[in-house]
DNA sequence: GCTATATATAACTATATATTCATACAACTT
DNA sequence: AAGTTGTATGAATATATAGTTATATATAGC
């Protein structure tokens, strides 16, 4: 492989790893219906400000989400509405998935994080 | 947000990771054209066999490849074909945001590894 | 049974990551 | 100007992960 397509590769990986998290697919989920600032992204996910706030720059960074500042706040937005599309495939896919055992016993066999 | 929902959650994260590293995007895109074997695997992308081998379980645990040992060897293969969507989509997404400056900046600020 | 080949795994290292806490910073309000 | 609110960030910790090396396991051929 050539070092642009390693450096593609690169990319494409970067992008499913901004998936690749719970908490940050709960953000997405919740900018699903529109735009959502720091505060309300924090109060609806459950988690701290801190935390949000980072994984919020994390998805900007990657192209997911747009970043707006209007006054003290923060609105953030989908970058990209196709996301969801991944993520309707992906379930898809999961539940397909989850009837056999093997997925039932690694629903069970968590990582207490990441 | 509910437990099952927090679980469920995990399960799609954990297909996200499975496709969040290049060597296993490597893996994939070699078996793109049909299954091979690890000793295959291990020669096309470049890899060590130890290492081949573990993506290999990872992504036969995450639900995304087959596994079938056949004589000495174990064959692997492309579980759902829809897993190929899901590059395609993030391509075209990478792609539209290569244009940006800050991902030109992100191209050169990679991590060493992962 | 012995040897060669193919695959998996255990131990280890280095790096990355998520999370928390405390704090800095910026923009309004009075 | 001082206080208030919203957001970002640095330090610290715990965990996870990719990769290497060495070794175990299994299957085939002699």
């Amino acid at each position: 492989m050539s070092k642009l397509d390693d450096r593609a590769l690169l990319y494409v990986a970067k992008y499913f790893k901004a998936l690749a998290e719970p908490m940050r697919l709960k953000v997405l989920n919740a900018l699903q219906v529109g735009e959502k600032n720091v505060s309300q992204l924090t109060e609806i996910t459950g988690g701290t400000q801190a935390n949000i706030s980072k994984h919020l720059s994390m998805l900007a960074e990657s192209g997911l989400v747009k970043r707006e500042a209007r006054g003290t706040s923060v609105y953030y937005s989908i970058a990209n509405p196709s996301v969801y599309e991944l993520c309707e495939l992906v379930c898809g896919q999961v539940s397909d998935h989850m009837t056999s055992e093997a997925d039932i016993k690694m629903m069970f066999n968590t990582p207490k994080s990441i």
